[in-house]
DNA sequence: AGAGTGATGACAGTGACTGACATGGGTGCT
DNA sequence: AGCACCCATGTCAGTCACTGTCATCACTCT
């Protein structure tokens, strides 16, 4: 992290991480599947994500990722500081911002399999943890770019609300019937 | 696209790419930031979806994003095998994983800012967007390995729809079965 | 002590990607 | 035609991420 911040990533050989951690670059790739990897490592989140996700009684589907972020949340709140600097040097860069994304999936499959797990069938588990994530992704960026230091958990539920809200009120009843779907033709 | 289906993206080197062109293995790289931009090349979607959601009169923001999603399926499904095609190749392979997501990303960013370029605040947007595209994927996955042949754009709609079911009713079920894809309506 | 195990070092090699300069083939202008 | 210009491509050398292989060394168990 010292390195990253100081040099920027693309800038910090790994020959150079390895020298300031006084190992050779061999044994860095022993500890780390690649460069980006070492700002990547202790996924605890996949863990309390699974774990939220299994204890939460039987509720509806977006109560149960309601859970289980909130749940999640402290893993970011407790090391705040830490945590932004981190997000600042994956900002700074294409490569990394990849592999968050990719990280990020990985909770999406985490949450799909959980829910799977619950009963839930996989057309609505997958759909529902691909919005899950998307939300706490929103919340996420808004707790990281806020001045007035709200809490994460409060971000995720303020999210989640509007994503209700978003959702929920058609007035006209006629999600069927505008030019939604004009031009569409070749019905199977 | 041959030499990956032949011997997979990994073991595929550039210098064999850019001999089997017939050009230098610098020129490949004067084309293609890298080896595997290859396969995301014309980013039509990013025009469609930008242009579609400007041209939606004014509807609420899910509809707007079903209007837009709508509209960008016939750039797959004109091209369906070959979709496809590049789908597996991708896959089969992380960094090509990763890449996609990377695209994806970018698509929710064009969304974002198309959705605020309608006067929607950037809360909203961010968040319409991010599920927007959530969507997508789920509606795009479930058309690549759909048996039956159902259009995208059926799927897309059915998957925005399950969207409303599953985040709309909270305790009292909705008016029919459980909150899956089941009694959608029909198809175009 | 001796054997087994696991982490590290040493080293060589591959392949992705980049910067710098040279070259040839159009295109437009006179 | 002749000339200047530009743009795409080739050539070459170099950096760096990452990997396979083997040697070494500490540590443990018997």
């Amino acid at each position: 992290m010292e390195l990253y911040n100081d040099k920027g990533f693309e800038a910090t050989t790994v020959a150079e991480i390895a020298a300031r951690a006084e190992v050779t670059e061999r044994t860095f790739y022993r500890h780390f599947v690649d460069k980006r990897e070492v700002l990547f490592q202790p996924n605890a989140l996949v863990d309390v994500l699974a774990h939220a996700t299994a204890a939460a009684d039987s509720l509806a589907p977006l109560e149960v990722i309601t859970h289980a972020l909130t749940e999640a949340a402290p893993v970011f709140e407790e090391r705040a500081e830490l945590v932004r600097q981190r997000q600042a040097v994956i900002a700074a860069n294409p490569e990394l911002q990849e592999r968050e994304l990719a990280k990020q999936a990985s909770l999406v499959s985490t949450l799909d399999h959980a829910l799977r797990g619950r009963g839930l069938d996989s057309a609505t588990a997958a759909l529902a943890a691909e919005i899950g994530i998307a939300a706490f992704k929103v919340a996420f960026d808004r707790w990281i770019n806020d001045a007035d230091q709200h809490t994460l958990a409060r971000h995720i539920r303020e999210t989640l609300d509007a994503t209700r809200h978003l959702t929920a009120p058609a007035e006209h009843s006629a999600t069927t019937d505008d030019a939604s779907f004009q031009g569409q033709e070749n019905a199977p």
